[in-house]
DNA sequence: TATGAATGAGTATTCATTCAT
DNA sequence: TATGAATGAATACTCATTCAT
């Protein structure tokens, strides 16, 4: 008996990160999904019931690695400067490695195959960064604000700078990632 | 070739960028756009020859309009720093009162509709922001450096504290916004 | 505008019937049915949502059409015998007409595309039967016995008759109707 | 060259029949088959080279099955009422003993399944009670008619007694199998 | 123009059948 | 043999677009 063959459900997500990031959600269909993955349209419905699964269940390991990977290499004992660089670096390295996961998950918030409940896990995902930004706020090392706008403040910038460096086709420098943390640590240091 | 009724375009471009905001672009129909614009089918074809046609367009006068707005009350005569911080509150407040817009833009960039041509449209028109970044470095009052990287910078905070304060459904205060500028206005700034 | 036609519901009706007689439930598909009905497959689904839904219509009006006719002719002034031998020639006449619409009901009865609703319709439709049954009884006209058994037999032989002369391809002449009839009532009538 | 696990035939012809009674020949696929027997659908085609040749060969064998038990008990020698009477009884109690494979034949007669050759083999298996009805016509106890009609008329009440009180689950007593032979039998009987 | 019914190519999904183990 | 994953043609259904009114 042939068992069923896990690292295709790898190929099949593969396959659709790229197409999505070339054509957008809107314009790719199951059978281009199958193609690209080389199995046949019906395999795909052995590994994911409906396209609707497919792309929840992508979403949410998107999320789920992306999460895994942010604290990797941190830990408390470290100066908060420096542990905030290494979460800040892996989270922009993580953008550049897997820009296609970016945008699928850009694309995927507003799409009708997004279930709300997929949508509460994001929430969850993104606890220990709050957790950090406390940190820093507790230490006086960051100025004393809203949490939640100091997070995105952190990281809106290395964001859409991946974008947009795709976008216009730029080489990211390993400089102007240390450029652009310095633009946003000196936005968030508490003045002393 | 267009008729004249340009009260029922902005009816198809409403309906559709509420649609899209709902239920992403993958999600729309023609005839749902013409029911929620309150007109049959086939008159959406009177006004737009295609589906790709009024994607196409309706991108365009996104792009148009925001870059219209961004600069209003702005005079090269105001002190950098007032003119700045006159062109990011515009920036913002447009970015408030026309989310959906921001999230159909977001949506097409990555959709099969939008041309080579109108993504070319959209360098142009942020030319007028790069003078900007380049008066606030030869007046010796920003941080020289790449003007790209800077201009994403100044601006990339405001857009994800907005999108996500709409996915959080948190309502955003006049003070926040204060709190965001320095946040940025602390990061950019020359160190004297 | 072009108006919706109501014509094309009988079209696709009677392709429907035709199709099911020649090859079962089992062997129809909606663009079978849509060519039979000389419209396009998109066409169908303006009048019926979806293949369920345009077997249940079916199925609902065959009963309907059937039951409507049964009492043709028929008078409660009319001796028992002679109006039982209307009704029973009515039907007889139906099913010989409407021998497809036989066959559908029966491939129905069943198929996963009944709902329980559309069973208990049915149930219904035979009232007005089981009164002139049982007025036959008041009259003493027939024999004394369970009403449900004393119906069924009535019209059982009938339905077979027709059901199995079309199969062996069997011509049924006007004497035919009249001995079958005479074999039921010989065995329902009280004995004197 | 069909395997010798006689006992699998007999568990995928049982399955078949439940899941036909329950879903109509139109609902049922070989996977569901198969996993109603509790064999892989992979091993259903060791025994079945095809899915017409299933539905075919059930057909046939209930054909059989129902053929062989008519006559169990019946004797030439036999009073031709009584002969008739266990003739007829055995029908009915196979009727209902064998719900599922009356509802699995008339399904299959009207589906693309059945080959002509396979509805031939019905006629000749109905041989033997066109004896039986000549017979009783011959000791003139029976009227005298149309052989066709007579035994379709005969075995014709039963036929839908049972299929109705199953639909409506009713339970069958012992005394309504003996009213209904009497109103039959009353019937067909030669008047004296 | 405006309408919405009609069209048919296209898409998600199913399912009889095959095949590697 | 037995298994159930894999296949891809077939099917139900959708939707951009056209057309008769």
């Amino acid at each position: 008996m042939k068992p069923r063959d896990e690292h295709k459900i790898e190929q099949i997500f593969q396959a659709t990160l790229v197409l999505v990031k070339e054509k957008g959600l809107a314009g790719i269909t199951m059978s281009e999904i199958a193609s690209a993955a080389k199995i046949a349209t019906g395999t795909l419905y052995i590994y994911f019931e409906s396209k609707e699964k497919l792309i929840n269940d992508l979403f949410t390991r998107c999320r789920k690695t992306s999460a895994e990977t942010y604290f990797k290499g941190y830990h408390t004992e470290q100066p908060f400067k420096d542990g905030l660089k290494i979460v800040w670096l892996n989270l922009f390295d993580f953008r550049i490695e897997h820009f296609e996961e970016a945008v699928f998950m850009d694309q995927c918030y507003h799409s009708p195959y997004i279930t709300e409940s997929t949508k509460e896990l994001t929430k969850k995902l993104i606890q220990p960064l709050y957790k950090l930004v406390e940190r820093g706020m507790e230490e006086k090392l960051l100025k004393k604000m809203d949490a939640f706008m100091l997070l995105i403040f952190i990281f809106s910038g290395l964001n859409e700078f991946v974008k947009h460096s795709f976008y216009s086709e730029r080489k990211i420098s390993k400089s102007s990632k240390e450029e652009l943390f310095n633009l946003m640590w000196d936005g968030i240091k508490a003045s002393s």
